[in-house]
DNA sequence: TCTTGACTTAGAGTTAACTTTAACTGTTAG
DNA sequence: CTAACAGTTAAAGTTAACTCTAAGTCAAGA
């Protein structure tokens, strides 16, 4: 059960600590304690969650998104069903956009090939 | 030949007339001419040109580069070389960003099947 | 001729997602 | 004991990419 300070939780999830702080103050880490100088200590459990949050934010979700799933995850099991909707909503997106970002893909190749 | 008005072409490329306009604005568009009353002129030629730009963009190019890209293609075949390059570079980004996409997808799934 | 509607411009406003600043506090090494 | 350091907050600033507003122009139909 190790505790990180915000500058070693940074350096491990490749976020600065202001998107750290400004994620938290969003209400996308609800869970971080604060040790007894007020200094925010994370826990496996939060560097996981942030983890969660970095690939649902690089698949296109929005921050605000984000929380919502976020809300629907701190309220259990009672909410899991829409909770999971959201998830399968958000893995059609995403099958949608590798779809696209490959036709762009051979697009980019077209116009190496071109030579002109 | 044909001749696009800007609301013709923007429901042809699918972006708003103020983007349209905005994009001429950022010198992404140098070529559209307008008529004897000043208003704009879509070329086929233009239509490709914004289609392409769509495809950089969609695949995470900023504007300012698309910018950079479009002002190498208007030193044609002189600036070919650095032309390429950029686009051989992009063509990486491309691939690696898919390769994230299916990771993150591969995560997203996991998530779904926990059902917790 | 008059009005309607689609255009024009310059410039202001918006939004998301940070990023920085200023002023302050508590911990630690010398 | 004190200086440096790593953290804190609230709030302001930044950036990219639009998006809209206001004031005006022009062409076509009644």
């Amino acid at each position: 059960m190790s505790l990180y300070t915000i500058a070693e939780a940074s350096e491990e999830v490749e976020l600065t600590p202001y998107t750290l702080r400004y994620y938290e103050k969003e209400g996308l880490l609800p869970n971080v304690i604060k040790d007894s100088a007020g200094r925010r200590k994370y826990r496996d459990d939060d560097l996981q969650r942030i983890g969660f949050i970095k690939c649902l934010k690089g698949t296109g979700m929005s921050l605000k998104q984000i929380k919502e799933y976020g809300d629907l995850y701190e309220q259990g099991k009672a909410k899991f069903k829409e909770r999971n909707a959201m998830l399968e909503e958000h893995r059609e997106k995403i099958l949608q956009e590798i779809k696209t970002q490959k036709k762009y893909l051979k697009m980019v190749e077209a116009k190496i090939q071109m030579k002109i």
